[in-house]
DNA sequence: TTTTGGCACTCGAGTGTTGAGAGTGCTAAT
DNA sequence: ATTAGCACTCTCAACACTCGAGTGCCAAAA
């Protein structure tokens, strides 16, 4: 009985479908009625006792319906999904939005609302600060009070990082637009990842014949790409309230420990950072990702790129029991869309 | 009867202090115990139904006790309230917090983490950007592709500001360097107000044989400093899952609102606002502010300085029964330490 | 062998009742 | 002016009860 027959599979994707809906533990009787198959309830009933043991559905007591396990849903979403084909009129609107954005700062925070909207669920977008292969632009130095210095680093798809540096004496104005000159003019169009591996070999060339301005330009680019105490990477999160319409995260406490998950950040970033990896579209059901708080949440997550290179994730955090057919390619279509004025923008 | 008598005025502070504490009405009788004065239970409820008719305190219904009602808090906090002296370990800590920070941005939300975390609060921060009174450092124009300028503007405080603008045509990177150039000799030090008032003048002066470098600069700085589409002002929201711990705020329906109000950020900013023009802490009570979401929820507020000038409004957000005899001095507190923090950093 | 009908059983949700407890308002006595 | 006493009101928790949905299992039918 360790076989899932295609009838079993028919009846686990009615019923999930049945749940994701409305939310209620589906019983004999009601799936009898709405598969297309002439079954009686009964029969129903020992195709659920079988999908039970095979733990992809359970009862939460003994006399409800049943419910999909997360394995359930997993089957479900893996090999039964069905995904609808996206509204013609609504994906037309959609990449509207995205030609008339230019900053791309505002792009990402545009992407995530619109996600949140479009899905009523919590939009998430993670900026991978792996730079490696975006090109860097240009380094500006400016002084401030004491030994502190402001570091301006704008690559070439726009984006401006700025930093403070604290250097062992006080540089002029004018020593500092110098060394920013020799390096704009050393590295400019290479890409970051390069740029750091090139500092390296500099540095140990650094003798003391070297002339004092490089020595400067060094020195100070050496703190800026190499100083490891850094952020991380960028997450935008927003519709988080969107959630809080959904009776399974009804509890205060859980709902809770949700949005201080999402203060935290750090656990969703590491979700995200596995669906990097893997292309398309990756879906986290529950507790696999092995985090507590979301339990009773799952994540649908896509990598999008700019210019070929992979430079971050997107997607939407909402309970288990969540739309998948209609989450799945629209977090897909974002992704591309978003990838694609990324790309047009850095030209 | 509409006078309000010191015993009377004694009794409802220990009423709100009482229902504070532990959000349950009070009665007479634990009213009488609590108090010092020897007072039988009936007498007490002869002033509380005169400070019924008053609109102080009501019930809940017919046989509860009594809670204070908005006037009431109103009436407590202005001219009941006692605050308590700050626990002077907790001072030294906070102090060194600030003391240890110097990126500004950074601060500011530091800043805010505190607040939430020392208050079990949501903690909320103002920075406002009406900077005409902040000094002018810097500014960079970078070219990105097409006819876009990136446009980099670093205050004396050492902000940062980016901003991208779409040019009428196509600019050399020289031609950026030496409008920039022009820009910072002289303009470096003004007051930004003071900035945008001589924009506006030497705009009038601009004739066919002035400079074209000149020309290209004000063309550029004009576009920065008096677009009207900027963002307001920036606002900095954390600890807001705090407020679930409180029951009066168990309503999802409510909470969502409040979370909601978080993201659009107008409301509140439109209180901070206010708040801003007042020296020292301001308190608003349940919906005095006219903002429906805020209904049930307090905002105590303190504008901060830097530099003797008003840059920014701090302070929490969270019931209507919050312990205010705590809060208010943490938040006076706060705004003081940040500001000097501020200015210490601007030298 | 698979499917079905029937039956006993379980559980949860909703409903009505009841009693205890807390608190009030009013009045008469101090 | 204050207090004691009393009747009254309201909430809340506990309890019993019913109803309906759904299950498991067995024996009969296909």
């Amino acid at each position: 009985m360790t076989e899932l027959t295609p009838r079993a599979e028919f009846l686990l994707k009615i019923l999930v479908e049945r749940y994701i809906a409305d939310g209620q533990p589906v019983g004999s009787r009601t799936l009898a009625k709405k598969t297309g198959l002439a079954l009686s309830p009964a029969t129903i009933r020992n195709v659920m006792a079988d999908l039970e043991e095979m733990g992809l559905v359970r009862s939460p007591h003994t006399s409800a319906g049943r419910i999909p396990t997360q394995l359930g849903y997993r089957v479900f979403v893996d090999s039964l999904l069905t995904v609808q084909p996206l509204d013609v009129e609504q994906v037309r609107k959609f990449e509207h939005e995205f030609r008339t954005e230019e900053d791309p700062q505002h792009l990402i925070e545009t992407t995530s609302h619109l996600l949140s909207e479009m899905t009523q669920l919590a939009g998430i977008i993670m900026v991978s600060r792996r730079e490696s292969q975006v090109g860097f632009h240009q380094l500006e130095f400016v002084g401030l009070s004491g030994q502190r210095v402001l570091v301006i680093l704008v690559t070439q798809d726009g984006q401006v990082q700025n930093r403070i540096i604290h250097a062992e004496r006080r540089y002029s104005p004018a020593e500092l637009v110098q060394a920013a000159n020799y390096f704009n003019e050393t590295y400019s169009g290479t890409p970051l990842g390069a740029v750091k591996r090139a500092l390296v070999t500099d540095m140990q060339r650094v003798t003391e014949d070297m002339h004092r301005m490089m020595q400067l330009a060094i020195e100070i680019a050496r703190r800026v790409f190499l100083d490891e105490k850094r952020e991380g990477d960028d997450l935008v999160v927003s519709g988080e309230s969107n959630l809080m319409e959904f009776p399974e995260l009804g509890d205060i406490q859980k709902l809770r420990k949700l949005f201080d998950t999402f203060t935290s950040k750090r656990d969703l970033l590491h979700l995200l950072d596995l669906s990097m990896r893997a292309g398309g579209v990756k879906i986290f059901i529950g507790s696999e990702s092995g985090y507590e708080a979301l339990e009773d949440c799952s994540v649908v997550a896509a990598p999008y790129t700019a210019d070929g290179e992979v430079v971050g994730t997107l997607g939407v955090i909402g309970p288990t029991r969540m739309p998948y057919e209609h989450v799945i390619p629209f977090v897909d279509i974002t992704a591309k869309l978003l990838g694609g004025a990324l790309s047009s923008l850095g030209r």
